[in-house]
DNA sequence: CTGAAAGCGCTTACAG
DNA sequence: CTGAAAGCGCTTACAG
């Protein structure tokens, strides 16, 4: 892997190239850039002319090395660069912290790195190393060695702000918290409220078949006092594509005796939602009228897909916005003091994919 | 936004701490974690145990001064972190770097950076000024002053590799080039094989609409000898969502005196066809019986929309990896000729959404 | 087998 | 108003 300098390459200009073109020390030609010396205006326009003219720019690694921490970097860690919400998530931050002065390159690696604990620790560590001014962790899953990488990266001096998923990371540290669980408990009472008695359950992903989401879920069903059933618990499969894995739901589904399987159905999140109705149709079943399904996000697919879909939103700008004001304020010293967390929740979006569970269901069920 | 350390922040350990704890040079400690050099057993151990203890890590800044170049880094550089085609080449190449032994954070920014010039070229700078190993750039659009300083990146001995649209980038490298003009030449073909004779194009984005889709569109016109209309270039307005400005399309075109409105739809890409296809049900119209409709790209939305689409293929797979193969065989020196094209077109893929044109369209033509 | 030291390209006290 | 020089934390010829 490794490479040497070949004659061929051009020479990239260094602070003592221009400090010799403007007959000035570098300390003179630093100065010049930073403004943190006065430097006198006629040769301040000396540095500035032979800088231009050699094309110069200031070796980064050189400055971080002899400042210590990189004042303008915040680095984004994800394990989630999906199609969906976590990008845009991403995207949103990042736009908001290039406005306000810094870079945040998004240093991720997708999905299958949540299970990849060795790869997720280095990464962070890596991170840590840079010695970035700050790290927003905006993943859900993230191992406590990789939190613990944050945790020394926090006492080293740098800024920590997360972005989490139902539960908060083991950190102090600003947090922007989604209730996970509150948004998969809405869309559970949606259902019991539609008169709904057998409910199924289903979150895309390997990750956390028990987490947040399910206690939602369970939660909705104790208020009502219907008996949660396993086997109505789905498992859909170690599917990449979102879609796919709702599809292989509609078939355990409708391959369930008629008077006993979900009249109602959970599924996490809009996409997935979409690949179960999709693939109910296809085997001759009808939404809502054979089941109800509400989805998760309120993304493009609740509205442009199979049909319009119940689901509950996941609200991504509040949240943003919300981080991007924590981060900010500690980045310019704003604010000092404790960990401050603020919890964010979802609303529930009524469309065409619920309805009340038909009388002959009723009747069935009793 | 400066800051100095606090007194209250942990001290990092350094090389020196090492060979402090080791009793040894710092010479020493480099060359045991390197293997550059011999280092009797012993020795090593000695150091990998006190680097143990100390949880050392180097500092990246220090070693990249000191060497030169960043040899396991690779710079993902894009300008549509979207949600769909892009992000996922990015993944994929990202996954495939990862695995090879190279880190690849992605630097990239989202779609209305394409049009901030100032910022593209000061991203694409301060990639060059951190000296990774090379530079991945994928993105459409970019512009002269930051393929300038591509150039200067490869001129001082990077490595730089292009994922392009459409047209090559004007750089010596290699390239993936994905035939956008092909593609959309492709299903305005199908369309014009299905008896449709008039025919409106729409390009998601304010770039580029006379690029090479527009390109390829006419050309299969031209093929049929049918005329361009202007009037049947739909423009959708400035608007994120790509599904949301595939329904100002739809409103526009319902709008449009039925005797002279298109019959078939060329609508890049999939996700702005299904916002179309939604809107247009909405207005009580049907696909595809009062128009006819061509998306591109054939990702999930084209399966699990309002219709199953008619679509033309974006070969994502099949361009990473020939991206990846192109720039490990630079990296590791297998392949050092002249720069290197590979040109991959897409695939049509019939679907519901496009049917022959119907014998009363076709008598209200004649 | 391993040290002592120069050098990478910056920044910033310390002098004048 | 600006220089001379130390220092950031590494790597790597140069010695022995």
């Amino acid at each position: 892997m490794r490479r040497t300098r070949t004659n061929t390459d051009k020479k990239v200009p260094t602070i003592t190239d221009v400090a010799a073109a403007a007959g000035v020390t570098t300390a003179t030609v630093s100065f010049a850039f930073s403004g943190k010396r006065f430097v006198a205006p006629e040769t301040r326009e000396l540095v500035l002319n032979a800088a231009r003219q050699l094309d110069y720019a200031p070796n980064p690694h050189a400055v971080r090395l002899a400042t210590g921490r990189v004042e303008d970097l915040i680095a984004l860690f994800t394990l989630t660069l999906d199609q969906g919400v976590g990008t845009e998530k991403l995207l949103l931050i990042q736009r908001a912290l290039y406005a306000a002065g810094y870079r945040a390159p998004i240093h991720g690696y997708d999905f299958h790195a949540a299970f990849n604990l060795p790869e997720q620790v280095s990464l962070m560590r890596d991170l840590r190393m840079q010695r970035p001014r700050g790290i927003v962790c905006a993943a859900a899953g993230v191992h406590p060695d990789a939190i613990e990488e944050l945790r020394r990266f926090a006492e080293e001096g740098g800024v920590v702000a997360c972005l989490c998923y139902g539960d908060p990371i083991q950190i102090e540290s600003d947090q922007v918290i989604f209730d996970e669980a509150d948004n998969t408990y809405q869309s559970t009472r949606h259902l019991l409220s539609l008169g709904h008695r057998r409910l199924g359950f289903y979150k895309v992903g390997l990750d956390r078949h028990y987490g947040p989401r399910y206690h939602g879920f369970r939660r909705a069903l104790c208020e009502y006092d219907v008996p949660y059933r396993e086997e109505w618990h789905f498992r859909g499969g170690d599917i990449a594509l979102q879609e796919e894995s709702g599809v292989v739901v509609a078939r355990e589904w409708a391959l369930m005796p008629v008077q006993d399987r979900p009249t109602g159905l959970c599924i996490v999140n809009d996409r997935t939602a979409q690949g179960f109705i999709v693939e109910a149709f296809r085997l001759g079943m009808s939404v809502p009228e054979d089941v109800s399904v509400v989805g998760h996000d309120d993304q493009p697919p609740a509205v442009f897909g199979r049909i319009p879909l119940t689901t509950v939103s996941h609200p991504v700008t509040a949240m943003v916005d919300s981080l991007v004001k924590l981060l900010t304020e500690r980045l310019e010293g704003v604010y000092d003091g404790p960990a401050r967390r603020i919890v964010h929740r979802g609303e529930l979006v009524i469309r065409a994919s619920t309805a009340p569970v038909s009388p002959e269901k009723k009747e069935a069920l009793s």
